[in-house]
Parts: C-alpha cells; sequence; structure tokens
DNA sequence: TGAACCAAAGTTACCGGTAACATAAAAGCT
DNA sequence: AGCTTTTATGTTACCGGTAACTTTGGTTCA
C-alpha cells in the first residue's frame, strides 16, 4: 500500500512557488496580519491557483484543536433534533467550528460507543441528549477534560452546561389541561421510552394520582414511534380500556396517528375523545382538528447551548450550570 | 496558549509501560497476529488500564486513510435521507468506517462548501445528494480522487458510482394512475424544488401534455415543504382553479397538508378531489384515507451505497456506473 | 548615535501516529 | 551443521501542519 504522496497540494507547494517558507504561508493563511500585505496577496493567490485544500488533521494534531464539535442526536429521524441542531449550526459555524453528527439509536451503549470515537476525532466540545449516561461514558467524559453540553431535560449535576426543560414539569400541566377540560379517564401512550418519556409518564402518573384518578390506562412499548403505531396503539387502548375519554400521547407523531385512527372510526375529537401529544412539531398544526401538545422552544435551545458553548471554548472556567428554558401547553382543538 | 500535552494517553505511554517501543503497541492494537500472545496480552491490558482513547487525525496523517466517509444529505428534516442513512451506516460501520453527515440545506453553493471540508478533513469517499454540482465542485472532487456516490437520481455522465431512480418516469407513471382513474383537471404542487422536484414536475408536465391535457394548474413554491405549507398552497389552488378534481402533491407532507385542509373543507377526498404524494413516507399509511404515492427504495438505496462503495474503497477501479433501483406506484385512498 | 523596539520573515522541534525497511532469534530443511 | 525462512520486535523517517523562539533589518527617539 503506498503512500498517498499523490497530486494533493501542500503548504509546502505554495511556498516553493512563491519563495517563502511554510511558516510564512501558514501565517498568511490563518493570521493575515502578520504577513506583509504584498506578499499576503502573492501566496492567497498561488493557493488559489493551485487549488490547496488545508489538511485539517495535520493542523488540529500540531494545534491540538480540532475545530469540531460532537452532536448526538437519538435518531435522525427525530424531528425535535433537527430545529436544535439548527441554533447550534448557525452559532457555530459562525466561529468556524464543524458540527459532526452522531446518532445513538436510543442507546446509552452506543452512546458510549460514540463518545469513544468522536474523542478519538479530537473535537473540542461534546453536545449530549439527555443527562443519563454510562458509567464508563461518564468516565471519557470527564477525562477528556473538553465542555460537554447536556440537553433536553434537566438535571441537578451537570456535567458541565445544561440546557432543558423539565419535561415532568410539563408532562404534569399537559394532564392538568386535560382536568380542567373535564376528562377523567385519561390514558398515556408511549413509545420507545427514553428517559425524557419516562420523565413525561412519570408527570403524567403524578397529577392523575394527585386527583385521585386512576393510572391505570397505560400502553407502552419499545418500538420506535411513528403515526402508524399511534393508530395502532389507539386501537388496542380502546379495545382495552372502552370507557377511555382521552390520550396523553408521549409525541406528536404517536398523537398525529391517534387522531388518524379516530377519523378512520369516525370518532368525534375532542368531542368522544381528546388527545394531546408533546413537542410541538409542525404537524400539530395541521392536522383536522389541530392538536394539542406541549410546544418546547428548540431554536432557542439550539442558541442557548452555541451560546454558552463558545464561552466555554474561548477560556470560560468550567462551572457546572442549569438552564431552565421552559415550555408553554398549547391547546388546541383536539382538547 | 500551551501545547495541549494534558492527560492525554499515548501509544508512548502504553509502550513505557509494557516496556516495548510504540510502533510495537501499535501493531498490537491494529494487527494483533504480528505480536506474540504474551505480549499483546500485556498490552491490551495497558492500553484499558490507562484509558488510551487512539488519536485518529494522527494515525489518519501517518496512513493517508481516515477511515471515515462524508454523507451530505439536503436537510436533517428530510425524512427521505433517514432511511437510507440507516443502510449506509450499517454496511459502512461494520466494514470500519465512520459517517460524517453534513446538510447543503438544498443549496449547491452550500455543497460546495461542504465539499471543501470535508476534503479538508480527509474523507475517503463522498455520498452526495443528486447529480448537479457546481463546476468548482466538480473540479474539488474529480481532483480528490476519491470514491464518489451520487444518489437519489440518475444521470448519463456519473462522476463515479451513481444510485438513484427515474424521478420524472415516476412522475409519468403516478400522473398515469390519476388519468385511469378519471381524474383530468389535475394540478401540481410544489415547494422548495430541488432538482429531483423538477424532474417530477416535468415528468406531470410531460404525461399531461401527451393526453392532451392542462398545465395550468401548477402552483410551486421556493419556502420549504411542511404540513401547514400544503394546506395553505391547496387553499390558494382551490381558489384559483375552482374546477381542479386532483393534486399532484410534489412530496408526502405536502400532501398530508393538502389532504388535512380537505378534511377542513369537508371536501371528499378522493371523491371530491384526488390526492398524491411521493416517497412513500410512513404517513401516508396512516392517514384517513391513506394517500396514494410512489414509493422509493430508500432502504435498498442505502444497502446498494454500502456495497458498491466498499468495493471502491478496498481498491475497485474507478468505472462509472448507473444504477437503477426502481419505484413503485401505490394507489392508496386518497385516489 | 546607539539602545530599544517592532515588523516580517525564518529555524527548529514537535504533535501522535504509521510505512518501510532492518535486525535478531527461533524454526525448518537438506 | 549450515543455510534459508519465518516470526517478533526495533529503527528511522515522514505525514502536513503549528508553537515558540530566533534572526534580520528598519524605525523611533532620547
Amino acid at each position: 500500500m503506498p503512500r498517498r504522496s499523490s497530486g494533493r497540494v501542500t503548504l509546502q507547494h505554495i511556498a516553493d512557488s512563491v519563495g517563502v517558507t511554510k511558516i510564512t504561508v501558514s501565517r498568511a493563511l490563518r493570521e493575515p496580519h502578520l504577513v506583509s500585505e504584498d506578499l499576503r496577496l502573492r501566496i492567497e493567490e498561488a493557493a488559489a491557483a493551485l487549488g490547496y485544500i488545508p489538511n485539517r488533521q495535520a493542523g488540529a494534531l500540531a494545534s491540538g484543536r480540532s475545530q469540531s464539535v460532537a452532536l448526538l442526536i437519538p435518531s435522525l429521524s427525530n424531528a425535535v433534533f433537527s430545529e436544535i441542531q439548527r441554533g447550534i449550526e448557525e452559532g457555530l459555524s459562525a466561529a468556524g467550528y464543524q458540527v459532526l453528527i452522531g446518532h445513538t439509536g436510543y442507546s446509552l451503549l452506543e452512546e458510549e460507543r460514540l463518545i469513544d470515537t468522536y474523542l478519538s476525532y479530537g473535537v473540542d466540545a461534546m453536545i449530549l441528549p439527555g443527562t443519563r449516561h454510562t458509567d464508563q461514558a461518564r468516565r471519557l467524559l470527564t477525562r477528556s477534560g473538553i465542555p460537554l453540553v447536556e440537553t433536553l431535560e434537566l438535571t441537578d449535576t451537570p456535567l458541565d452546561i445544561n440546557v432543558g426543560l423539565d419535561q415532568s414539569a410539563a408532562a404534569v400541566a399537559l394532564t392538568e389541561a386535560f382536568l380542567e377540560r373535564g376528562y377523567r379517564r385519561i390514558g398515556f401512550m408511549g413509545a420507545r421510552l427514553d428517559h425524557r418519556a419516562q420523565l413525561r409518564l412519570a408527570g403524567w402518573k403524578r397529577r392523575m394520582k394527585q386527583a385521585g384518578l386512576s393510572c391505570e390506562r397505560c400502553l407502552t412499548t419499545p418500538r420506535p414511534s411513528s403515526y402508524r403505531l399511534g393508530g395502532d396503539m389507539l386501537a388496542s387502548m380502546l379495545e382495552r380500556w372502552a370507557d377511555l375519554d382521552g390520550v396523553f400521547c408521549n409525541n406528536d407523531d404517536l398523537a398525529a396517528g391517534a387522531l388518524f385512527e379516530c377519523q378512520r372510526r369516525h370518532l368525534d375529537v375532542p368531542g368522544q375523545l381528546g388527545l394531546a401529544g408533546f413537542n410541538g412539531l409542525d404537524i400539530t398544526e395541521a392536522t383536522t382538528p389541530t392538536l394539542a401538545t406541549v410546544v418546547t422552544p428548540r431554536r432557542r435551545i439550539g442558541d442557548l447551548i452555541a451560546r454558552k458553548l463558545q464561552a466555554r471554548l474561548q477560556g470560560a472556567p468550567l462551572v457546572p450550570c442549569r438552564e431552565d428554558v421552559g415550555f408553554e401547553v398549547v391547546c388546541r382543538g383536539s382538547l
């Protein structure tokens, strides 16, 4: 296997073509003010003419900074993250960082594997979904010494920066909305229960118990959530608990699926059955009727993460912090 | 700014602790069969005990191979890609490759920028959405000499590997389905027309003209597609062309949004208006009625890309090739 | 006029690995 | 036994950049 000495243009090539040393070229490209106007122009010209592409691996190796940040998300198909990501990316790319995306498939073990991988890529910071990690993951993260962000949920013991919302309180508030409207035999439907989902389930249970109501009408599954699944689960629930008068769906996809199933059965929503989802995705405003949900300020989460992280990357000290971005219960047509 | 000589464990540390040179450690970890059993075990033990994390930048720099592949997608929120990606990732991660995801935001210029970035990361291959690129992008790609994949659409002049389907023919076939069912005043609705969408529009037009029907009932917008937008656009179209009897929606999101709008207006689908989407996402099987669509074999595309790419990465020569994965028109309840 | 300073380049060493070749000891073969 | 092979390890150089320090020559200013 021969070395790839291929056609790749290096700093040295530019240096030779201009008649200087490579460090001068490096400076001209990174810190132009340190190089004389005339020379700088000749170097830039030569770089363009030769088609120079910097080698970030070499740069990162030499400088100890990779100018990249890892963003771990549970699943690419989880729409909740696309807006968060947009905020992060806009903020960080302006500061010259590249965002590397990995997805954990909702598995803490896979998260651990990814942490290892991205550390070996030398990322300068890492953004994680959630606040629960394997012991080994915690060890790796702590040892690495890089800035960290845990997001979506809140914790009392953040590793570093924590930006999220109280999932459980949000679930309580949404359950409250059911109660205010007179629903009593309210069920809960959840798929692929990650920690956030479990917190929401706990919130629903808490509020139901507090109201002296039964929590038995609860159906969960480890399968990934989808529209179809929402419909199937609703069917099961109606069969099992014929007196059901409302369903708290763990997320908007399930809620939409449940709504479609109601339409199929000519079951009036919200008259015969109240429905609500969680997250506030686009679809909740589009269906007929529109879907009640808890809107999470995802874009703001992304922006906030970018801001906080930049400060840390620029040397702000590690002071574990916790930012509650809040939530908003939106009661649309389905309640 | 001090060098990050921090606590990071290197091959040398392991070597010192075991009493060998670092190349032996390197070998023990990468090519275990070349190192004696006893020594190998001691090295592995030391590596684990010290918490060694390899530095891929250094490895890539020295070997000229980064064991990573860039996957460019138009948008993270585009569900069409999540399955394609799953196939790619499963195939390539088994072969030890890391998939780096970037998103172009449907912009060829942004794609060009990303190509530059990922080349500077030294990726060993690149997977691109579509077959159209800026001149500069083509130049960069060709010069890089790495294996390339262009996907989703087909071209007669692939850069390297081309895996996709004939978008225009698929649109013709779907239009055909409208015609067979007696629809005549069929409109077309499209948002954020990337090249694939334009090809579909062209297919619709072709078939309509061939049938001697009008193509005037066509509404497009550069805005990103969403459920809401589908509803809004349908409203505009109904206002403008009161006699509309069917709408070919450029994708499933728009189709679902249009369906929701019909429900709001108590407009019977498919009785008063026929609807169809494109891609075959989960939602098309969930709505009431279910949505007609063209199902694209996304998972197969992903698998095929992984297979073809692996061959190239293992040294198969560059022989431009074109793989047509086909499509399937599925007429569900909305037609 | 000469010490102090600054701007603009250059020298050297090093980041943490891997390739390619070299060596030493053990094993196989006639 | 002596020669070739094989196996297990080491030596050296290099990948393509950057940090830190040094050199050179011109300015500033008392």
